[in-house]
DNA sequence: ATTATCTATAGATCTATAGATAATGC
DNA sequence: ATTATCTATAGATCTATAGATAATGC
């Protein structure tokens, strides 16, 4: 059976929903839901307009496709960090890592999220009670050691949910950052993108580490 | 003669070119140069669309005289900082929150002109080499102080550059989360903005302090 | 029959301008 | 005369759909 179907022109027969759905994502986190249009997301895909509309019914509906998919990837990527068969400092140290390190790996995610937090709210606002479950189990999770870790008198008394957000924080803003730092590198010592990841990451764990052992050593 | 004058309709009268820069501020720092249609700047200034044209010519030509008086007084809120007639600690601390407290005055500057480095980078580097000599004063102003403190082994070696970038950097990067911070309120121990504004300078505040003292005390 | 694709077009907007008319300053 | 204002409209886009036609699966 597979023998008789020969490909005759493999290039152009690829999934169209694909190339939609492929190019869409692209554009939705290049420019955001308002500025990337319908009609240069059909021709990014090579398709016609009408055919967006066909698979996808509406401009909205390939937009929450988008952010429904990246928002997956986002919260999955926690997931290898919720064990503990480390000492604390090395599975916490980990867990900023791990986030860190997913967005080094999608760099336009920070930027295109908060474009769409500032722009359209309610877009997000319709996945949150999706996603929030997830998020909140992965914050427990963390919060739960630091108590454990701060209980046994081994790290200092920090609010757990403040130290978090902190790196969150941290993590998040040097990735909204990360388009300025490009647009003024060279200027005022401003180094590249590369260092600039490196250096941030480097201190980010180091706020941590001194906020946690700051009052012990 | 003025007295003849008589104000027949006080409120038509006003300044129609005043109107739509008001409108104009108000709409292009809260949704962007490309969400901000003229059609509604003229709406919400009250005149015809073509009064618009009138004065302006351009869509981008009224965005411009935005943007740079905004840029305008950002750059003159670090005026009153340049004078050193206090200790130096005090000089930097108030350089500090002078820089923070402008942000919180405008707290649509940072997002406004993030969307604008992000979407129309063209626009902003325009105004670039007017306003890059001014910022260059300022943060010499600054590095010189911190060399000279460092020289007399008041406070430890440091790098001006990457302090000052630090704190400049960490100031924008609260404002930038400001609308998020708001979003998420309620949410997951998430304090309310004015909190949350109140806890940032501080912290800001105490990195620096630590950063300039810390191996000292 | 159903699924996939295309052309053509409706109906909203948007920016910008042309051209007429009213108000103002000598 | 010049400055300010309005109506009307051109010309681009944008999202979305209607309706015809080709490809595919029973």
């Amino acid at each position: 059976m597979s023998d008789k179907c020969q490909d005759k022109n493999p290039e152009p027969t690829v999934n169209r929903e694909q190339a939609i759905m492929d190019a869409a994502e692209e554009l939705f986190l290049e420019m955001g839901y308002n500025l990337a249009t319908t009609t240069m997301i059909a021709k990014k895909a090579g398709v016609t307009h009408a055919m967006l509309h066909y698979y996808f019914r509406t401009k909205e509906h390939i937009f929450m496709t988008v952010l429904e998919k990246t928002l997956e990837e986002f919260v999955l990527s926690f997931r290898p960090v919720m064990s503990k068969d480390e000492p604390f400092w090395e599975t916490f140290e980990k867990g900023i890592s791990t986030h860190f390190d997913f967005l080094v790996a999608h760099p336009r995610f920070v930027p295109f999220l908060y474009d769409t937090l500032l722009h359209n709210p309610e877009l997000v606002g319709r996945l949150k009670e999706k996603f929030a479950p997830v998020v909140r189990k992965v914050l427990s999770f963390h919060a739960a050691m630091i108590r454990e870790e701060a209980a046994a008198g081994r790290i200092s008394m920090v609010d757990p949910v403040q130290l978090l957000t902190d790196i969150v924080t941290f993590n998040m803003s040097t990735f909204l950052l990360l388009p300025v730092a490009r647009n003024l590198a060279g200027a005022a010592g401003m180094p590249c993108a590369e260092r600039f990841l490196e250096a941030r990451k480097a201190e980010i764990v180091a706020i941590a580490k001194s906020r946690l052992y700051g009052k012990l050593q």
